[in-house]
DNA sequence: GCAGTTTTGGCAAACGATTGCTGTAAATAA
DNA sequence: TTATTTACAGCAATCGTTTGCCAAAACTGC
C-alpha cells in the first residue's frame, strides 16, 4: 500500500503538506502543490479511509437495514437509496435482517462497530426498544417503511391507509358496490393500513362491509389465489377485488381464469405496489404505485441532515407521510348491471 | 464513544489486558477476565473497527459491484452474497454500477479505499484493462456472471450455452421442428451464449436454422411481445419459441393470446432465469433455472478463499462454470400434428 | 532455598491519516 | 534599517486498536 508518508518522501515535504494538499486544507504554495500532485499520480496514492475516518470520526458510509432485497419493492428501495447515496459520496452497508430481530441486532452492532455515520432503518417489527438504547446516542437513524415508535427517529412512511382508500374510491366510482379485500399478514403495518383505507371507503359509500369479503393473503401468489377462490363461493361473489399487494392481485388473476372467469369482464381488480411484472401481466394490473423515489429521497436527505447536524439542538423528529399514486391499466371495468 | 481505555480503567488493568480478553489472544487469568468482562457489559463496549482494521490492515468487509440490483435476478443473487457474506462475518457494501464504465471506476476507487478485503464484481463491459492495473496488486477479485478477460481473477459463471442447448432439446424433444429464438441484447454475453445453445440445439438435431426465427429483443416485456408478433408472420410460424429470459417470454404470452392464439396449444415457450413471476402467470412458465444459489456460494467462497490465502502462490485463477437447470411448467405441449 | 521455567500482564510502538501549535522566510510598514 | 505582519511548512500529538518485547510473580524440581 502506498501511504502518504510515501508521497511526502517523493515530493520531498512533510506529510503534513500532503495532506493539506489532499484536503485543500490550507494554502500551499504552487510549485510543492504541484510536486505533491505529481507524486500522487505517480504512485497512485489514494488516501485510506480507516485512518481517515479514525481520525476525524466520521467514514461516508451509511447502513441500510432491510428485510429482504429481493423483494421486489425492497430491491427498488434499496436501489434508490444507494443512488441518493452515491450522489452525496456516501457508501451504503447492505443488511437482510429476513425480519428476524436476532439478525437485525446483530447487524446494527455490527453497523454500530464499524462506526457509520448513519442507518437507514426498516424495523422487522414491534420491539424495538431494546434497539432504541443500542442505538440511541450513539448514531443517528432514519425509520422507513415501517414505524418504530420507541426510537425517536424521523420516520418516513407511504400513506397505506389513503392508498387503500383511493384504490377502494376508484372501484367505487366506476359503479362496483361488492368490494372485496385481499389482507396481508396480520402482523404487518403495510397490510393493515390499506385494509384500514379499504374500511374507511366503504364507510364513506354508506355501504356496510362484510366480513366475508375480508379474505387473509400473505403478500405471496399463492395466498391471493387461495383467497380469490374463496370469495368466489360467496353467493353473491363481489364485482371486485381489492388486493393489498400485486403479487396477490396477479393470484387472484389466476384464480379467476381458473374458474372460467375474466378480469375485468366479471371482475376487477385493483392491486397494490406496482411491481415491475403488474403491467406485464393479462390484462395488465391497475394498481397503486408506491412513492418509492420520493420515500428513498427523504429517507435519505433527512439522515444526511441528522449527521451534518450533529450535537446541534435536535429538532423534534418528523413524520413524513408519502401519498401513493394510481395507476390505471385494464383490470378494472365500469360494472354493467 | 467508550473505548478500550475506558474499559481498561474501569476494571482495572491495561488495555493490552483488555485487547487480550477481547481477543482471546493470550491467557489471561480468571479474575482479571471476568472483571474486563463485566466492565465492556456494563460500559456497553464495541470495538472499533476502524481503529482495528487500520491495525490488523482487514476490514472485514467486501464490495459487491453489480450492474443493478432492482433487475430480480441481479437482487436475488445480491441477496445470496449478502447472505453468505453475513454467515462468514463480512459486511457488504453495495454498488449499482447502472452498467457505466464511469461508475464502476468510481466506485472500485471506492472501495479500494475504503480497504475492503475483497471485490465482487459483475462487470460492466468488455474494457476491464484500466481495471485491471487498478485493482491487481492491491485486492483479492473474483468476477461473477461475466466474463473479465483481463482481469485474471477467479471467474464464475452460469453456463448458459449449455442452458440454451437443454432448453431446445426440451423443445426438440417434445416433437418441434420449427422453433424460433427471441435473443436479448447483442452485448451481453448471456444472451449470446444461449442464442449459441439454440443453434447447436438445432444442429445437433439436423435442423437448418432460419434466420427469421432468429428475432432480436431487449431483455424487455417490450421486446419479446414485439418479437413473437413478428414470429407468428412468417409461414409457416415456428411452434415453438425459446425466449432468452422470461421478461420477454411474458411479453410473447402477451403477443400470442392478442393474436388470439394460446399457449401452449398453438405455441410452446420456454422462457430462462426462473424469475419468481414465472410460476405465476398463466399458463405457468417452463423456464431454466438460474444457479444463482449456487454461484453466490462459490462466488463468496473463493473470494474469501483468496482473501485468507494473501500473499500464497497464487494458484491459476479458476473458471467455474455452473449449470442452469430445467423447470417444466405447463407453457409447453408435445407436438400434436 | 535457589536456579530454571512457566504464567501473567504492562509499556510503547505501530497502523495511516488529520490538525493545533510553532517556526522561519519573505513582504510590508515605519 | 528595524519592527511587524503575512505566507508557508513542519513537528508531534492524536484517533482506538493490536502486538512484540520485556519484567514480575508464581511455580517447579532438587
Amino acid at each position: 500500500m502506498v501511504t502518504i508518508k510515501d508521497v511526502a518522501r517523493r515530493a520531498g515535504v512533510s506529510i503534513t503538506t500532503v495532506s493539506h494538499v489532499i484536503n485543500q486544507t490550507r494554502t500551499v504554495s504552487g510549485p510543492l502543490r504541484d510536486q505533491v500532485l505529481q507524486a500522487m499520480q505517480e504512485l497512485g496514492y489514494r488516501p485510506n479511509t480507516l485512518a481517515r475516518g479514525l481520525r476525524r470520526g466520521e467514514t461516508s458510509t451509511i447502513g441500510l437495514v432491510i428485510p429482504d432485497n429481493s423483494n421486489p419493492y425492497f430491491a427498488e428501495l434499496a436501489r434508490l437509496i444507494e443512488d441518493q447515496g452515491f450522489n452525496h459520496g456516501y457508501s451504503v452497508i447492505l443488511c437482510n435482517t429476513d425480519d428476524n430481530p436476532v439478525k437485525e441486532r446483530t447487524y446494527i452492532e455490527a453497523l454500530l462497530a464499524k462506526q457509520v455515520d448513519g442507518i437507514l432503518f426498516i424495523p422487522t417489527g414491534k420491539q424495538t426498544q431494546p434497539l432504541a438504547e443500542l442505538i440511541h446516542p450513539q448514531v443517528p437513524v432514519v425509520v422507513l417503511d415501517r414505524e418504530a415508535p420507541d426510537l425517536d427517529a424521523p420516520v418516513v412512511l407511504a400513506d397505506n391507509v389513503n392508498g387503500g382508500l383511493e384504490a377502494v374510491r376508484y372501484l367505487l366510482a366506476l359503479g362496483h358496490r361488492r368490494i372485496a379485500c385481499i389482507t396481508g399478514p396480520k402482523t404487518l403495518a403495510a397490510s393493515l393500513g390499506r385494509l384500514t383505507g379499504y374500511r374507511q371507503a366503504l364507510e364513506e359509500a354508506g355501504i356496510a362491509v362484510q366480513e366475508a369479503w375480508i379474505q387473509p393473503g400473505n403478500f405471496r401468489v399463492q395466498g391471493g389465489e387461495e383467497a380469490m377462490r374463496q370469495l368466489l363461493t360467496l353467493d353473491p361473489p363481489p364485482t371486485a377485488v381489492f388486493a393489498c399487494n400485486d403479487v396477490m392481485a396477479i393470484g387472484a388473476l389466476r384464480a379467476v381464469r381458473t374458474a372460467g372467469l375474466t378480469v375485468p369482464g366479471d371482475i376487477s381488480i385493483v392491486g397494490y405496489d406496482d411491481i415491475e411484472i403488474a403491467s406485464a401481466v393479462i390484462p395488465a394490473l391497475t394498481t397503486m404505485a408506491q412513492p418509492v423515489t420520493e420515500m428513498a429521497r427523504q429517507a435519505v436527505e433527512q439522515l444526511l441532515g441528522l449527521i451534518h447536524a450533529e450535537g446541534q439542538p435536535a429538532a423534534r423528529p418528523e413524520r413524513t407521510l408519502l401519498p401513493a399514486r394510481l395507476v390505471v391499466r385494464d383490470s378494472c371495468q365500469r360494472i354493467s348491471s
